[in-house]
DNA sequence: AATCCACAGGAAGTGCTGGGCG
DNA sequence: CGCCCAGCACTTCCTGTGGATT
């Protein structure tokens, strides 16, 4: 540990231990959750007998991490059995052609990038593993989008298991939603007969203690101001305990601090950090809006711009949405259309609408926004659909 | 106590798109 | 290649709601 004496003034002493890729030797609170799915693998790997898991837990719940923890313990294990552990995320092989043409690949088969159909694949997997005679576990992580899709590629990978003299493959699902198991087909569920391995986010205080682990290898002694991690855990306990998001956070105040040249991270520069990735959200979020949330969001916004209110009713914003509209030459959608809107908007923290009775006065929501105007004016604004916008009032 | 406003939000249906399958 | 189906954005039609006002 003679580094810190040369570290002088330096903030990191290694980085990627802060990355959501990196694994680290100690998993803190996941004691559980390692012994189940260690003892089911290598139950699996020295009897031969193959069982399937279902993964399943909120982002940062630390399901890949683990996952792949466990497999690098059994790595050694995997090998005197001739057993293959097999990695794949379904964001990056997306259709089951490729996910098929991967494992195909990792079976020595080659395979032409073109021109050989899923079937032709399956049958050639098929034969491969059986002249082989090896075992495979297939890790398919981040099943979230489209679960239908993806347990078709179950299906066929369990129908396999089925067509070979010998049961050979296990499959592990990972996925974000809490009702994973539910959402698999029935005929997927009652083949698959998983053993399923739940993860819950983890507490303000679990938090803390895996920032403390990770915080101790990737920054140099002394460089964290006390109360940084425990406000990092606090900032991202908001954000259902994802630890992911507590890493970035503390990777993005130690990036400021050493750009700012301090000797130390303090909590200005996690709240710094802390704005900054929210405001990328954001961004991000209203960017990627369809054209009648930004006229919503928009109609939102000049009415906070223009009138001295804390929060608006459904009526004045319908009434300035159809405006608006209008001004842009969009043929405007329904009222009802437009409460769905709102809820959608609220849901995703850009306003905030509360439903209210205001007695004779009707039931309604009180809407407001909830975001800075000049975060999201200008993204509004730059979308080539709502340009006319600029020289839109409130004001007949 | 009854009324009634100004909507909320459920149910069911339409039209469009895009992917899988024979 | 057409066919079918699923999913979506949206509509139409509808019933429900809570409390200030009458």
């Amino acid at each position: 540990m003679s580094e810190e004496y040369f570290s002088d003034g330096k903030i990191f002493a290694d980085k990627e231990v802060l990355r959501s890729t990196y694994i680290p030797e100690n998993l803190p609170h996941r004691k559980e959750q390692i012994a189940s799915l260690t003892d089911i693998l290598s139950r699996t790997l020295k009897e031969m007998a193959p069982s399937n898991i279902l993964i399943y837990g909120n982002t940062g719940t630390g399901k890949t991490t683990t996952v792949k923890y466990v497999c690098k313990q059994l790595e050694e294990l995997a090998r005197t059995c001739n057993y293959a552990l097999i990695y794949i995320n379904c964001e990056i092989f997306y259709t089951q052609h490729r996910i098929l043409s991967y494992l195909a690949r990792v079976f020595n088969k080659r395979v032409p990038v073109f021109g050989w159909s899923t079937d032709v694949l399956y049958s050639e997997l098929k034969e491969r593993i059986d002249t082989e005679d090896r075992y495979v576990v297939v890790i398919l992580d981040e099943m979230n989008e489209s679960v239908t899709k993806e347990d078709e590629t179950l299906y066929k990978l369990l129908r396999i298991n089925r067509k070979l003299n010998k049961e050979r493959i296990s499959v592990i699902g990972i996925s974000n939603y809490l009702s994973f198991p539910e959402l698999l087909d029935q005929r997927v569920k009652s083949s698959l007969d998983a053993k399923e391995i739940m993860f819950p986010a983890y507490s303000p205080d679990q938090l803390k203690d895996i920032l403390t682990e990770r915080a101790h290898k990737a920054f140099n002694y002394s460089a964290l101001d006390d109360a940084v991690i425990p406000l990092c855990a606090a900032l991202a306990t908001k954000r259902n305990g994802d630890a992911k998001r507590a890493l970035d956070l503390l990777l993005m105040s130690g990036e400021i601090a050493e750009r700012t040249k301090s000797k130390k991270v303090s909590e200005e520069h996690v709240r710094i950090a802390s704005e900054r990735i929210e405001a990328n959200s954001t961004v991000e979020v209203v960017k990627t809006m369809l054209l009648h949330h930004k006229i919503v969001l928009s109609s939102v916004l000049m009415l906070t711009r223009e009138k001295n209110e804390r929060y608006f009713i459904s009526g004045e914003v319908y009434n300035i949405y159809r405006r608006l509209c209008d001004h842009l030459g969009v043929e405007p959608l329904t009222q009802r259309r437009l409460v769905d809107l709102i809820s959608e908007l609220d849901s995703l923290g850009l306003i905030n609408a509360v439903v209210v009775s205001r007695g004779r006065y009707g039931t309604t929501k009180e809407i407001s926004l909830n975001v800075p105007e000049e975060l999201i004016q200008p993204v509004l604004f730059a979308d080539y659909e709502l340009k006319a916008l600029s020289n839109f009032s409130v004001e007949a």
